[in-house]
DNA sequence: GCTTCTATTTTTACATTGTCAAGATTGAAT
DNA sequence: ATTCAATCTTGACAATGTAAAAATAGAAGC
C-alpha cells in the first residue's frame, strides 16, 4: 500500500551501494572465483559504473580487505553455531569446531582463500582486525574450555601476547591442524578420498589432538 | 680459450629460453610477489618480447605451474638434507622435518603461496604432480620411521590410496599441524612473536605430536 | 653449398583491467 | 531557492594476457 522509496534506485544514488558491491563481490567470488576477481565485474553485477566502488573501498584491496572481514565474520558465526549444537562434551566441542572450520572452507572456499591472503588485504584495516579477531577468540576459547580454564571475553591479542606457555602450544596443536587440514583439503586435493572417509578421518584425528591437550592438562595440574 | 657459443645470445633463439623464463619467475616472486607477478614481466627480465613465453609455457598458467614444481623440488631437498643432518633419533627427524617446512615457507613465501594455489596451477600436469608426489612421499617416509614401520620408495599416491587407517591418521596429524604452521605464520600474523619463542614452540609442540605417535604406534603394536 | 623445413621469437592487434581526474547529479543544509 | 558536499559517471591512460601473422635462424636433406 504505502511507498517504498527505499528500494527504489534512480540513476544515481544507489542508496547502499557500499552494501551492494560487498555482496557482488561475494557472488563474484563465488561464481569465477578469486583468480578472476575484478572491480569492474563487482561494478557491473551492482549495477554501477566502472568507478563507482573507489569512493567507497578506495581500490580493489579495500574491497577484499572487506570481504575477508565478512569471511571472518561468518566463520565466527558458523563456529558458535556449531558448538552450541555440540554441547557441554569437550570431545564434541573440539570435533565442532574442526567440522566448522572444515565446512566453511569447503562452502566458502573463495572467501576462505581471500581471508589467507595477506598480500591482498590491508591487515592494518580496523574492521578485518576485530572480524579476525573475533574469529580467534572463539578457537582460543575452545582450547581454554579443553584445558579447564576460564573463557576469555575478546581482544588478549594477538595470539603471541598469551602467557601461559602451555596454553599457547595447545593452540598451536589445535589450530595448526584444524587450519593445516582445512588449507590442504582445499589447495592440495591430496587428501581427496570419500567424503564419509574424510569425515572419520578427522574426526577421530580431532577426537585424539583433543584427548591428548586434555590429558596433559590434566597431569600438568597435578604438579 | 676456446670459444664458447652457449653463453652467446644472437637476437634470436635464445638457447635455453624455458630456463631463463624459469629463473626469471623466481626472480619475479621474489622481488614483487604473487599478487604482482605478471608473465610480461618475466619475459623482460629474460631479455626477450613479451609474447615469447606462449611457445614454452602456454600462458601464465603454465609458467606458474612449472615453477610450483620447481618449489616442491626445492621443499623436497630441503626436507632431505634436514633429515640427513638430523640423524637417526626420530624426535629430532620429526622436529627436522617440521623446521625444514617453516623455514622453506619463510624462506620462499611467494612460492609457497603459488604451490598451494590449486585454482592458478594446472593440476594435470605431470611434472608437477611427480614433484608433489616427491615431497609427500619424503613427509609420509618420516612418519613411517615414527612408526617404525618400513619406508616406501615413491608413488604409493596419492595420500587417499593409503590402506592403513592408522597410518593416515599419523599422517593427518603431522602433515596438517607442520602445513598449518607454516601458512598461519605466512599469512596470519597473529604466530608473529620474537623468533627465538618461535622456535621454541614449534620445537616443543613437533616433539609433543611425535611422542603422541610414537607411543600409539607402540601400544598398537602389542594389541 | 644450397635449399627447404620447422622451431623459435618478434610484431602487431585487441579486449580487459585498475586507477585517476574531471564533470554530472542529487539530496540535504542553509 | 541556493549552496554544498557526497556520490556516481565519463573519459582517459598505461599495463596485462592472449592470439594471429610475420620474421629469423638453425637443422635436415640433397
Amino acid at each position: 500500500m504505502a511507498d517504498r522509496p527505499i528500494e527504489l534506485k534512480s540513476s544515481y544514488h544507489h542508496g547502499d551501494l557500499r552494501g551492494a558491491l560487498l555482496d557482488a563481490g561475494d557472488q563474484v567470488l563465488h561464481d569465477i572465483g578469486l583468480q578472476a576477481f575484478t572491480l569492474r565485474e563487482c561494478a557491473r553485477r551492482a549495477g554501477v559504473s566502472h568507478a563507482a566502488p573507489k569512493h567507497h573501498f578506495g581500490g580493489v584491496q579495500g574491497l577484499l580487505t572487506a570481504l575477508a572481514a565478512r569471511g571472518f565474520e561468518r566463520l565466527t558465526i558458523a563456529l558458535r553455531k556449531h558448538l552450541k549444537k555440540a554441547g557441554c562434551d569437550l570431545d564434541d566441542q573440539f570435533v565442532a569446531t574442526s567440522t566448522a572450520y572444515t565446512q566453511f572452507a569447503k562452502t566458502y572456499p573463495q572467501h576462505f582463500r581471500v581471508m589467507f591472503r595477506c598480500d591482498l588485504l590491508d591487515m592494518q584495516s580496523g574492521p578485518l582486525r576485530l572480524a579476525m579477531d573475533a574469529t580467534f577468540v572463539e578457537l582460543t576459547n575452545v582450547i581454554r574450555r579443553q584445558r579447564g580454564e576460564v573463557e576469555i571475553s575478546a581482544a588478549e591479542f594477538p595470539v603471541a601476547s598469551l602467557k601461559s606457555h602451555a596454553l599457547l602450544g595447545d593452540i598451536l596443536v589445535a589450530w595448526c591442524f584444524i587450519h593445516g587440514y582445512a588449507h590442504l583439503l582445499l589447495e592440495s586435493q591430496l587428501l581427496d578420498m570419500p567424503d564419509a572417509q574424510q569425515h572419520r578421518l578427522r574426526t577421530e584425528t580431532a577426537q585424539r589432538l583433543g584427548r591428548l591437550i586434555r590429558s596433559e592438562a590434566e597431569s600438568g595440574k597435578s604438579t
